[in-house]
DNA sequence: CCCAATTGTTCAGCAGGCTGAACATTCTGC
DNA sequence: GCAGAATGTTCAGCCTGCTGAACAATTGGG
């Protein structure tokens, strides 16, 4: 009796699932980034800075938040030191924003940790059909919609 | 240049794209929830009270969130007048919670829409492998994991 | 019977989404 | 050139997740 948690998951519409599941993926990494003083929002940003500096909007765009999310997000890796913003010298609105190399090397760290632990994907590995679908939905909504 | 919105998605990992495609999904709910004086958290409370009142621990644990958030959204809930919480007979530490007519008004109205307007699914309608899959995940990850 | 552990709910505080509004800087058009 | 539009960032405030801690009521052991 006191193990009947969810009698009637199956029930739920589609988007409802979705966001559970996230919700549960992502908790399986709390641990691992707190012990690298980072969060997933962060884990983020630095993964899309991988490639060089961005401005500020360009970061927000490819990471699929409001600038304004980015901009805290920023604030926080700035404070942890993973992150520098420098105002762009070719146009005094735009920050440009570099990860340092203390950056560069908790990214490397939180890479390494989601490639050899398998239990941080729940199994949800390299299933490509699945992969393929919410890549295809983010598509559709990102977009027109 | 302008438009290079998110050159690298296809590079994510799964468990970011999930979190995003929730995300982006969720989004497309809050015009309507809106509408209603509903919001996302408290949908899923009333579809989870629809087959009768449940203690509020209970009610959390199906819903696959914590105790504390639950009591957060069910305080909305109850502004709202869509579910009393009123205290068990048989266990002064419990609430019974408990779904108002117009609570279920207002459910009734949000499974209708959902129904509806299929681009509030933004295509994800009836994937069943799809589901199956997101399914399993969430069994995998709140139960053992 | 009473103190302690357990159970159910709530309070405090943090992080991450969002919108709306403010602010500085650049670009445009008169 | 200078006022107004557009652009980039930030501030304020809301809702939802979480954890940790407090508090009330119940249950159990001595």
């Amino acid at each position: 009796m006191s193990t009947a948690p969810e009698p009637d998951l199956s029930t739920w519409p589609t988007g409802r699932l979705l966001a559970v599941a996230a919700r549960l993926v992502e908790q399986r990494w709390v641990a691992v980034l707190a012990g690298l003083d980072l969060t997933h929002a962060g884990l983020i940003a630095l993964h899309t800075l991988r490639g060089g500096p961005l401005p500020q909007r360009t970061l927000a765009q490819r990471c699929q938040v409001t600038d304004q999310t980015m901009s805290r997000t920023l604030g926080r890796l700035t404070k942890a030191g993973f992150v520098t913003r420098t105002p762009d010298p070719a146009d005094g609105r735009r920050h440009v924003t570099r990860m340092t190399a203390s950056g560069r090397a908790v990214l490397d760290r939180a890479v390494r940790a989601e490639r050899e632990d398998p239990g941080l994907l729940g199994g949800l590995g390299d299933d490509d059909a699945f992969r393929a679908r919410l890549l295809s939905l983010i598509d559709g909504l990102s977009a027109g919609g």
